[in-house]
DNA sequence: GATGAATGAGGGTTCATTCAT
DNA sequence: TATGAATGAACCCTCATTCAT
């Protein structure tokens, strides 16, 4: 999955720019895209920055322009990709239209594409791992990811309850579940399902979720065992 | 390979095995319990070997006495934790008796049991983490412990579905959908959840979940909305 | 393999090249240089790094970005120190000239220079101390050492017998019979008489030895013991 | 050449003492027989003394039983196996009948043997390679077998030089280089020959060495080339 | 800004030595 | 006397960090 050291000049010049000035430019968010995928696939301490730097194409000690540190570096990769992440999240939050059921299963969707498609399918697993080591970056996650996601759900939910779409479940443990499967699998696809043969199949896994959860917490029929 | 608590001959003739002696056959389950904490809580490189030795009450040149190296310790931690849970889990799939939902449910506990009170505690995390430095450790994990544990709970609900308790769903996103809020809530406890304030309510976690999961898979009724 | 002082572009470019990157290459052989001295005097065991370091003006860390391991410091010493000592010996050996026993001479100051006043002076000793450790090095140095050397006195020897200046002798033995009292010496200068307070005459010795050596092989004349 | 640890019990009983009692006597003589063979094979610091003990059949503790560190085992196996030797040569130097060169010759003879065919066989290899890290060792070991040794030579030699036998030569030069062809054949025949494939004719180099020599230091003949 | 040679603290590993049994 | 588990100092080696160019 790593990129594989991309050896020269990148991708097509974007506009007018001369060419060295938008790599100097384009520096930082190299580092930080290197760097995520090393610290994501091997941890932070058995990540060698000579490593990072190498997969951003520059030397080891250029990494210090930019950051101060490999803790520096830890932080900012996460930060950097948490951050576009909560903003792509808001946008997708605003569109809260529709039926509750309908707009879990946006929301589900949306989750989904953005724990397994964009930079931030590793992250959960990252921060799952460094926990222990970094509390501090644990802390900003759950603060400005974990909470903010929840609360979105438990929005939904609560709505689904009020206008009797769902039954009453307790929402904060019906949220955890309706996350964990979109956040447990996505950590698997970066670790172990690297190692083993198994086909997963992700389109089934998320489409038999939101089947699942919605059946399961809908509101029963007046007669649910008619003759129990 | 390390020669790890040799089972037999141990309590039968403890009266008459010298003290140092029993010291020396207890050594090695004592190390392998320090490493699994701080591997747990660390990684496997961010442990550092002079502290497992302190945890274990040795120092660090008599854990080479029972291990050859780090990675040795590592794996024999990883195994020798793994291997009695799956002793203890095919003890369980034994007593498959009554419904399917009631054996669901027996398992689902069972296994949230093993994963929040056993020693197995830290292993999913862990596994996730170092999946990517120890391949063949991850391999292992996958053969012996997931895949049998899906299996378990595929035959619980290919059984379920024969005899009409479960609707016709896809068997293995589904059996990963049951597993997957246990193992995750599993991870969170051993990392973010230790860095923030948060309760959790584990109970009301496990129950919802079974509660949701098994009405999201039930046979819906005949009449299933008579009045829409 | 370490890079080990690329031998072109060093004298040519001097005056432009800046002054840490002439410092650069001439590392390895500093290196190498002090390497030498301790591996000579103490064996490979009982070498420690750190004062390799210490006497060539660097730190622990910086040997390792020219050699990979101690032990390839080691075998570096001795292929560096022997290959430069092979090539002089060829261009010796060359000017064959003049009588057998003018010719063995030569070779023989020769020979005893080249293994007190030089490099080499100390890896007689040193291989014959760490072949048991080291069995290709001393292959190596077999090879490209003892049998060249042999070789060329074994020539010396067999033009002599063959023109009549010797007699004929068992040439192998002979051959290793020149050689010992040279090889011999210079072990001991290295080792035992840097200990006692005994003068040795080097050049009575070497005088001593090439006058009963070619007196022991020359063809004897007619009349031997003429009275006896 | 390593006797490879004989498993239990060495040779058979000597006389009516108790086995175990042999035993324990014997101890501290097999601990110095295998320490000589592991300290000249692989040189004191690469010399473990956990193979020692293994191959003197005994555990690593025992050896403190009888030997305060490596550094007092080291020195213990040096002087007993050079103690010995001193004695021998004493007993062959004493039968000093017969011309000069008889009496050399006998003495080469015995000096070879005792430097290929005893325990003394390694020592000259080992002393030389350890007298940078034990000079006292070395000085002991000059003191008692180099004086000596060249000593009785010089004996030799002065008389045969006074009888007319030998040509009058340096005579401090002359015996070393008497000397110096055993002990260099044995400390190859103990360290680079056991690499190579080459056979060395002891035999042949012994001969051929005394015929060498003697005829290099006799007194040449009135007329030494008659009609030159 | 970028380099890469150099550093040195830190960790894994070895092994001579000790000591309770 | 003999054992062997345990120790801890020492050493090799790594790698984050610095700095002259």
């Amino acid at each position: 999955m790593p990129r594989a050291v991309p050896p020269r000049r990148k991708a097509a010049a974007r506009q007018a720019v001369p060419r060295w000035k938008r790599r100097k430019e384009a520096r930082p968010a190299e580092i930080v895209a290197a760097g995520l995928e090393l610290f994501v696939e091997r941890g932070f301490a058995a990540t060698r920055l000579e490593e990072v730097a190498r997969r951003a194409g520059v030397t080891k000690g250029t990494l210090y322009l930019y950051f101060a540190s490999k803790e520096a570096l830890f932080k900012a990769v996460v930060r950097e990709t948490i951050v576009p992440a909560i903003a792509r999240a808001e946008a997708l939050a605003e569109r809260h239209t529709g039926t509750a059921r309908a707009l879990f299963e946006e929301l589900a969707r949306g989750m989904w594409r953005e724990h397994t498609e964009s930079a931030m399918a590793g992250i959960p697993k990252l921060i799952t791992a460094e926990a222990g080591n970094f509390p501090e970056l644990a802390r900003f996650y759950y603060e400005e990811v974990v909470k903010r996601g929840h609360a979105v759900f438990a929005n939904v939910l609560r709505r689904g309850i009020a206008n009797g779409e769902f039954r009453p479940v307790h929402v904060p443990s019906a949220v955890k579940l309706a996350i964990a499967p979109l956040l447990h699998a996505a950590a698997l696809k970066q670790s172990i399902l690297k190692c083993v043969p198994e086909a997963f199949d992700a389109k089934q896994y998320i489409d038999t979720h939101i089947t699942i959860f919605l059946d399961g917490v809908r509101q029963a029929p007046v007669v649910d065992t008619p003759n129990a």
